[in-house]
DNA sequence: TCATTTTTACTACATTTGTAGAAGATTTTG
DNA sequence: CAAAATCTTCTACAAATGTAGTAAAAATGA
């Protein structure tokens, strides 16, 4: 459901950081929006538009002349990029082992109460889910 | 207690992938047992050593000549690195924010019901570790 | 130990990435 | 609308990355 198409590879860091910065936009982004969320990179325009026009062609976004200004839609939802890239990690880097990601997130940091909170919260919800669909699956 | 040394900057992809290699491997990794937990790259030896020496370079492994074969040593744990790029991609595209981790994670996968309950032991140790941190630290 | 196999060092090169100047197009402003 | 400010396109280029050939060195086997 979140899989992102086959013909996107990873996006390199700068890029990465330009996809971000649209997904804070509330869209459509215009390229001012976009600049302004990229100001702490000091990077000069023609570098932002280079990664624009890169991105554009690998097919992360779709440019879009507008009276006006050009405005930028991204072609992949924050959402699919982030279960892409978590996924990745947690395949590459752990194993798949869940608790080894989560072990090193905690490892190092100390999330307030609210957070682990919901985060135990959603962890439960799936184990629930996951019994119930034991209990009734007659395959399981 | 776990960061990378500021020097080392991330890791390519193919580079990122020797370093598993290597760690993959009973130390001290000889350069024929990162090989055999290479083949699956399908890449030339001379690939295999360009990058163990640029990884050298790098600070990331230490090469040691001894009869009988070159053995790398890792600079960097495991453990170091997973921390590391964790938290990196918790920072840089979850905002920080773990249960949006957790969320992306879930959302794609079904992690069997011992990893979900080790997963929530672990947060569930945090939080009792938390809850007493603030009832007993004076400056909570 | 000498030929055979394996490993390593050095070199090479195409591709991708990071970064931006010059110049033309567009938008904004007086 | 004309001048000023901004944005965009095209072009460029150095550095990093992916990939491997050649030749020298070391290990192994007979």
């Amino acid at each position: 459901m979140y899989g992102l198409p086959n013909s996107l590879k990873m996006l390199s860091p700068a890029e990465e950081q330009v996809m971000l910065a649209v997904w804070r936009c509330t869209p459509p982004a215009t390229g001012a929006a976009i600049a302004k969320e990229l100001v702490h990179t000091g990077w000069a325009s023609t570098t932002r538009l280079t990664l624009l026009t890169r991105l554009e062609q690998k097919g992360w976004l779709q440019k879009e002349k507008r009276p006006g200004g050009t405005v930028y839609l991204p072609k992949i939802t924050l959402r699919a990029y982030r279960v892409y890239t978590a996924r990745e990690r947690l395949d590459t880097v752990f194993d798949g082992d869940l608790s080894a990601l989560l072990s090193a997130l905690l490892s190092e940091h100390r999330p307030g109460l609210p957070q682990l909170e919901a985060a135990r919260a959603l962890l439960q919800q799936q184990m629930d889910a996951q019994i119930e669909y034991d209990w009734y699956d007659p395959y399981g």
